[in-house]
DNA sequence: TTAGGGTTAG
């Protein structure tokens, strides 16, 4: 007697210890530990019976290895435990969905079945998941029967699955009929159904579901924002208003909202709204992650903001949001965009693992900056890595390519792409092919290039033509370009200028003049030169023949002074490339206020001496300011970097990156 | 009888 109560006082003890054991294991996986603690855990539970056979203990071990994405052995564990039912099976098919292993959800919820087990409402909005983010069209249909046999395809949790499935698979009728017929409905229903329009390009139908939703008296929120963004992309401004109404609309903690509205803006090229969105953010208060990020830099990059740039890429590095390849990919192309090189490469440089997209965002980075050879270098040493370049990487090894003169190599990778990895040549490659060709002077060739064209060729593609046609002066192909430009875009003013231009140079004055004439009539006015110098993290705008800035007086006074200086060191302006028809003495005029020289003579005075010159044009650098910066270069003894609106001119004692090719 | 759930942004 005495020891059987001693002995049942004993496993009380132990039932406590155990009690206190679990409960305090339970906490712990509760706060989402990391693997390392995770597998000590594991550990303890393995090696205490009790503990062992807990099977809630077991599925909170699961669903904590899923979430640091190991469900590799969230499905070790499932398969050791001997007594299955559906909600560990459930588990099992949350962790495969979770971590993308959408094919093993699907198996795993077949094996279920098969084994009988019964599949409930938590198990279908699951599945449901897999079908849609695998576009798995044919297993949803499979699902969507028993579920109306159950009765769930009208609760809420597997009624949205639905719409979403359907949705995503771009069966939009069926999703709009299940939505139709679902007896309760939430926000979650309404943002799926949104969705599947806005992922099939159909913004219109998606804005009616907006509507519909809102005359219900259910408000957006910015899940529906999240899910309106698919079809937000280069859209109209109406579009992108009614996304900035329901922005404001909305609470200013939610940091999805703010994602969603600087990722419109960023990919609308409304860079500067862009740019102020985030910086409102910030004085807002809420903290920027991974794809505020990736949102943000490539519009730093769009305006050549290089402080924000740098400033953002501290921010990354102080929170640990790397190593995550698409932050590493913007900031490559970020730096690429403001021109600097050293920065874009170190980012690359320290990179763990690179994809095609980064090799291909160092590639055309090189290649704006006129760096044909590093670009090269680059696409081989991806090669030998065993990375299939892609349609998009011999876009950037092209223009890279032609940037630099490089004609047999560019002849070599055009035929690479199409012969040995069979792809299928896009607009995009034509345009860098008659590029590279007109640039090296193959006008003739150039022009065969694209009467071979399969498809009717773009604007960019005759734009290509008729830029080399300006630079090697020929004028009867240059007119045959022309004439198919006026027609593709007759309201783009810099191919008037480039013709009027070419005619210019041969002294056709009246041909000037009639170009003058038809822009004119047409309305079209020639884009004034901007150009933009950053100083102090100040953005400072020059236009050409600005005297509004400040400072005016005492850049103008230092232009005449450096300009005499350049005169003495034997620069001559080039006079031909100006539009107007006017007297030798007053073109020469028109030419020395050009917008980035003021911009450059400015940075000059206000910064100290050796301090690098940034400068951002929106139009093509002319001959005559390419010269001209040659010699301030050296005169000045200054870095001067030039963006324009296709490449970099990166000038440094007297010399220009471009080997004055462009 | 307690475990487990749906949409969405680069």
């Amino acid at each position: 007697m005495k020891s059987i109560k001693s002995q049942s006082k004993l496993s009380r003890h132990v039932l406590t210890a155990t009690k206190n054991a679990e409960s305090l294991i339970i906490q712990t996986l509760d706060k989402s530990p990391d693997v390392r603690t995770l597998k000590k855990l594991h550990s303890r539970i393995i090696s205490d019976p009790n503990l062992h056979s807990d099977t809630s203990l077991a599925i909170k071990l699961m669903r904590a290895y899923a979430a640091r994405g190991k469900p590799e052995v969230t499905r070790k564990i499932f398969d050791r435990i001997s007594q299955r039912n559906n909600v560990i099976c459930n588990v099992m098919i949350r962790s495969y969905v979770n971590n993308h292993f959408y094919r093993d959800a699907i198996l795993m919820y077949k094996s279920m079945l098969a084994s009988g087990i019964m599949s409930d409402h938590y198990t279908l909005p699951c599945v449901l998941k897999a079908c849609s983010a695998s576009d798995d069209l044919r297993f949803g249909l499979q699902i969507h029967c028993p579920a109306v046999k159950k009765g769930l395809d009208l609760t809420l949790f597997t009624g949205n699955g639905l719409v979403a499935m359907y949705g995503k698979c771009g069966n939009l009728e069926d999703a709009k009929r299940v939505l139709d017929e679902m007896p309760c409905r939430d926000i979650v229903s309404w943002n799926s159904m949104v969705a599947g329009y806005a992922q099939n390009g159909r913004f219109d139908e998606a804005l009616e579901v907006c509507k519909e939703m809102e005359s219900l008296g259910v408000k957006p929120n910015p899940g529906t924002m999240a899910s309106l963004s698919p079809a937000v992309t280069n859209t109209s401004k109406e579009n992108v208003m009614f996304m900035k109404k329901i922005f404001l609309g909305m609470s200013k903690e939610e940091l999805v909202a703010w994602n969603v509205m600087i990722a419109v803006y960023a990919n609308n090229s409304m860079s500067t709204e862009a740019v102020d969105l985030y910086l409102q953010m910030e004085t807002n208060g809420t903290e920027p992650d991974a794809i505020t990020i990736a949102s943000v830099l490539p519009a730093c990059g769009d305006l050549s903001a290089v402080s924000l740039g740098k400033q953002i890429h501290e921010y990354v590095e102080m929170r640990g949001l790397k190593p995550n390849l698409s932050i590493e990919n913007a900031l490559i192309d970020m730096y690429a965009k403001c021109g600097c090189l050293v920065e874009a490469r170190k980012v690359f440089d320290e990179m763990q693992i690179k994809d095609v997209i980064s090799w291909t965002s160092m590639m055309s980075a090189y290649g704006r900056s006129g760096k044909g050879q590093e670009a090269i270098e680059l696409f081989s040493k991806m090669q030998d890595l065993g990375l299939a370049p892609d349609s998009i990487a011999f876009v950037s090894i092209l223009s890279a390519c032609s940037h630099a003169g490089l004609l047999s190599e560019g002849r070599n990778y055009y035929r690479l792409m199409t012969e040995e990895y069979k792809i299928v040549p896009r607009l995009e490659h034509y345009t860098c092919m008659v590029d590279l060709l007109g640039r090296a002077g193959r006008l003739d060739e150039a022009y065969t290039h694209i009467k071979q064209m399969p498809m009717e060729p773009n604007d960019r593609v005759w734009g290509a033509l008729l830029s080399a046609c300006h630079v090697y002066n020929n004028m009867d192909i240059g007119v045959v370009a022309a004439d198919h430009l006026f027609q593709l875009a007759p309201q783009q003013s810099g191919y008037y200028v480039l013709l009027s231009n070419i005619y210019a140079k041969a002294g056709r004055w009246k041909d000037v003049t009639l170009i003058r004439s038809i822009m004119k009539g047409r309305g079209i006015k020639k884009i004034p030169g901007v150009s933009n110098v950053e100083l102090q993290d100040q953005v400072h705008t020059f236009l050409a023949g600005d005297r509004s800035h400040p400072q005016s007086e005492e850049i103008y006074e230092e232009l005449e002074s450096l300009l005499g200086k350049m005169k003495e060191a034997g620069y001559v302006p080039k006079t031909d490339t100006a539009l107007h028809d006017v007297e030798e003495e007053d073109k020469e005029n028109h030419l020395v206020v050009h917008s980035e020289k003021l911009a450059i003579v400015f940075a000059i005075i206000n910064s100290k001496p050796g301090i690098l010159i940034r400068v951002t044009k929106n139009l093509r650098v002319c001959e005559d300011c390419h010269v001209a910066i040659k010699f301030i270069s050296k005169i000045a003894e200054r870095e001067i970097i030039v963006r324009d609106t296709n490449r970099y001119h990166h000038f440094e004692n007297g010399i220009c990156s471009c080997g004055d090719y462009w």
